[in-house]
RNA sequence: GGUCCAUUCGUCUAUCGGUUAGGACGCCAGAUUUUCAUUCUGGAAAGAGGGGUUCGAUUCCCCUAUGGACUACCA
């Protein structure tokens, strides 16, 4: 019988969202919803001196921009409640004492300091099955001494008693049979005494159990502690149920070497979190992909491809696709660097795909900002002029202003390679030309150009010598769209008052 | 140091023993265009090294090298 397929996604609210994170929920995503499978979003709080205030909300609000739904978990509600680690202490307790009464795990009271002291004196010093015996705990303590300093209120951890000399295999769907001597693994702390919360480890596996999660789709870092993972599956006896793990590769850095981090972004000018971060401590922003101008559905289709291909050359993809696409065993098992020249080809294949009035309300604030006035229907119609240029929003000012305001200089390498002798001859023709056409022939794209261009020819005129002229005047710059794509919508007046400008100038 | 994972163009990657090693981003060139872009066409660009296995290895195995992750009372 196959086992209804849920995930989880599981962050530590400890700041903001890392864009490696990001895609882990993706893949998470991807999968369940493949599988008709549900989605979890659970808070990994068991580290309080971590905790950040906002960084939950902050979570929660970049899914939903990104358009990544949960099904259950922390404020989406659920049956496997509650989805905060930190509201879950009392069902942690009773599975430390179950391991504690089965001989799984066992009481040390070393102190941080102790075991600091430690590792200076003892190179590689490993709280394991060779030196737990020298250490202060209850396996060698007797039980009554336990139980004083206990009841004297001493502080303690729980750990996990590891049998040395086992080999552990972890399946992995992306990586295949991982081996490990368990010698290796050392008795990790279950319980802390500092909080009185469990380590992720216990933590992670109580929960995942007894949210009856079917997969753990997670970042590579947690590879080398799930030797660890699975022998508390079995400590639990919980080894039927164990979900299967899949090991995502880590999202590297664009130059060098190293996973990616915050300061990549900011070294090399780049977000690496969806949304805007403000640090509540000291007051320092990071920006955000939203804030940059980006398209979440692009971010989205980038970041699905670091790492994973539907195995053909299809490249552009929407949820729905990619839903239908995805396979674990597609993932690659090695890092990929962060490539964010190709992050903005992304962008642009979006926005060509935007809807040219749902751009319009996007550039609007802009436009207010430069105190122009345009109603959003022609604002539309221009900007399904320049956005074949444009990769952001952003880029669309630079590509349109002269729909909206008259040049106020003109480019001066395009006036010395332009601007010839004869040219205010010509000009002043065109001028006199254009007053000849009525409104409604000027602003038609097409007939507008026609009689342009005939007249041109009819007078012998060189065709670039005019044109080159008059979009100088007109723009400012040899740049832009069609010339009667700019004059139609600009009107025979406004035109006219620009070239004669022009005229004054610069001859 | 130890353990584990990885290694195809600069980058992301395809290839499930036999291919002129394919695509995309970026780069370069050409075409189109009255301009700048867009677009189109073309180009340069890769199997880390060494051993095996095999009729034949990018593909399977081993070693080396390199890179990465982990090695906390953090996740």
């Amino acid at each position: 019988m196959e086992r209804k397929v849920r995930v989880r996604f599981a962050p530590s609210p400890t700041g903001a969202l890392h864009i490696g994170g990001v895609r882990t929920a993706l893949y998470n995503y991807l999968f369940a919803k493949q599988h008709n499978g549900e989605f979890i979003f659970r808070i990994e709080d068991t580290d309080s001196n971590r905790f950040v205030p906002g960084a939950e909300e902050y979570i929660l609000e970049s899914f939903k921009w990104l358009g990544i739904p949960f099904d259950e978990g922390v404020s989406f509600g659920g049956n496997y409640g509650p989805y905060r680690q930190s509201e879950r202490k009392e069902i942690y307790r009773k599975y430390v004492d179950q391991l504690l009464e089965n001989g799984h795990a066992y009481i040390a009271f070393d102190t941080p300091e102790q075991l600091d002291a430690k590792r200076q004196e003892v190179a590689n010093f490993q709280y394991d099955a060779s030196t737990r015996n020298s250490m202060t705990n209850s396996l060698t303590l007797s039980k009554e001494e336990v139980e004083n300093r206990i009841a004297n209120g001493e502080k303690y951890v729980v750990r996990a008693m590891i049998t040395p000399n086992q080999e552990i295999v972890v399946h992995d769907i992306i990586r295949g049979d991982v081996h490990v001597n368990s010698s290796i693994l050392d008795d990790k702390v279950l319980y802390k005494s500092a909080d009185n919360l469990p380590t992720y480890h216990l933590a992670n596996i109580v929960d995942d159990h007894l949210m009856e999660i079917s997969h753990v789709i997670r970042g590579e870092e947690w590879l080398p502690s799930a030797p660890l993972h699975v022998l508390l599956y079995r400590f639990f006896g919980w080894e039927d149920t164990m979900p299967q793990f899949a090991h995502l590769s880590l999202l590297l850095k664009p130059d060098g070497n190293g996973k990616l981090s915050k300061r990549d972004g900011d070294r090399l000018g780049f977000p690496v979190f969806p949304l805007q971060w403000t640090d509540p401590k000291t007051g320092e922003i990071s920006s955000g992909y939203r804030e940059s101008g980006y398209f979440p559905e692009a971010v989205i289709n980038f970041l699905a491809l670091l790492g994973w291909n539907p195995g053909n050359d299809q490249e552009i993809m929407s949820m729905e696709e990619m839903i239908q696409l995805f396979r674990l065993e597609k993932c690659s098992r090695s890092g990929a660097k962060f490539d964010y020249e190709k992050g903005k080809w992304f962008n642009h294949i979006y926005l060509q795909k935007r809807d040219n009035h749902n751009l319009a309300t996007r550039f609007m604030p802009t436009l207010k900002e430069k105190g122009v006035e345009c109603d959003a229907e022609k604002l539309a119609t221009i900007i399904g002029l320049i956005k074949s240029r444009c990769s952001f929003v952003s880029e669309f000012w630079d590509q349109c202003y002269f729909y909206f305001l008259a040049p106020e200089s003109y480019d001066e390498k395009a006036v010395q390679k332009r601007w010839k002798e004869d040219t205010p001859n010509l000009l002043n023709a065109l001028v006199n030309y254009i007053e000849t056409l009525s409104d409604e022939e000027f602003n038609s794209i097409e007939v507008s150009e026609k009689m342009v261009i005939s007249w041109c020819e009819s007078q012998g005129y060189n065709l670039g010598a005019v044109m080159n002229p008059f979009r100088l005047s007109v723009v400012g710059a040899l740049k832009g769209p069609h010339m009667f794509e700019i004059t139609a919508l600009l009107g025979k007046e406004e035109t006219l008052r620009r070239v004669r400008k022009a005229l004054e100038t610069i001859a």
